[in-house]
DNA sequence: ATAAGCACCGTAGTATAGTACGGAGTCAAG
DNA sequence: CTTGACTCCGTACTATACTACGGTGCTTAT
């Protein structure tokens, strides 16, 4: 896909076309090329990265952070130990939110089980059994 | 802990004591008991209440997926198809949630490993490479 | 018994992340 | 060659999730 205009990308991504805009305002997105007429143009890569942002956010990444993980490439050799650092970060991060989500996800088994053997009553809020308190 | 004044529930979880407030007033937290001269009382619950909630938010739940979690429970035997049914999508989510974690995690796991044999340059963005078109 | 430190309340302000508006120019189909 | 759909831009508005303010009342340590 290429050389597509803002309504498209915006369509392709189910995203608000001011929010294209927007994203390129604060940086999340290139500044990209322009038609003649002044038209911006898009396509594939840009598509890809704002199904990505999409996606970021639901896993509760701030469009900072995202902006971050998207700036993580090795560029000709050096700052290769500032990308490593981050990335070397970014990794415990995302381990301890899937170290939770487990948790979260086998309470929420154990409660549908209990609902499958009809009897049992919960009256405290199982969900909170998800936290360990420290 | 029992019998905690609003401040120190505040301390114990690192929120504002204005956020508790706040909580309070859309129903994230409990309506709590107040001394004679009108001071809310809390414990333990309650502290374990808004860990809960600040770790759901990093998870990318919004405070009203979080309230619909907190009252999962199965009251009386009643209502346990609905419980159910709600538990076995919040499933579905977590799930989703926990793939896209780990595929991002793949990724900067290998951007880690290319920075260690320092040689590779990457000039696009490896971290798209973390969610699938189609 | 008095001053420092909490808590009460409603209201207002802030940050983040969009979303809408409206007047003007551009493109493409008939 | 016009009409409708699309795009441009700056600015202003909205929703969510807090956070601060400020006047008053309560608590507690000296």
């Amino acid at each position: 896909m290429k050389n597509i205009t803002v309504g498209k990308l915006a369509k392709y991504t189910g995203i608000n076309l001011e929010t294209v805009r927007y994203y390129e305002k604060i940086g999340l997105l290139p500044v990209p090329e322009r038609t003649e007429s002044g038209y911006r143009v898009y396509d594939d890569n840009d598509v890809k990265r704002i199904l990505f942002i999409n996606r970021a956010k639901e896993l509760g990444f701030t469009l900072k952070e995202i902006k971050e993980l998207l700036n993580l490439k090795i560029e000709s050799g050096k700052k290769c130990g500032d990308v490593k650092n981050i990335a070397v970060r970014k990794i415990k991060n995302v381990e301890k939110k899937i170290e939770d989500l487990i948790r979260i996800k086998s309470v929420l088994e154990k409660l549908v089980a209990q609902c499958s053997n009809e009897s049992i009553t919960t009256n405290e809020c199982p969900i909170l059994e998800a936290i360990e308190l420290n």
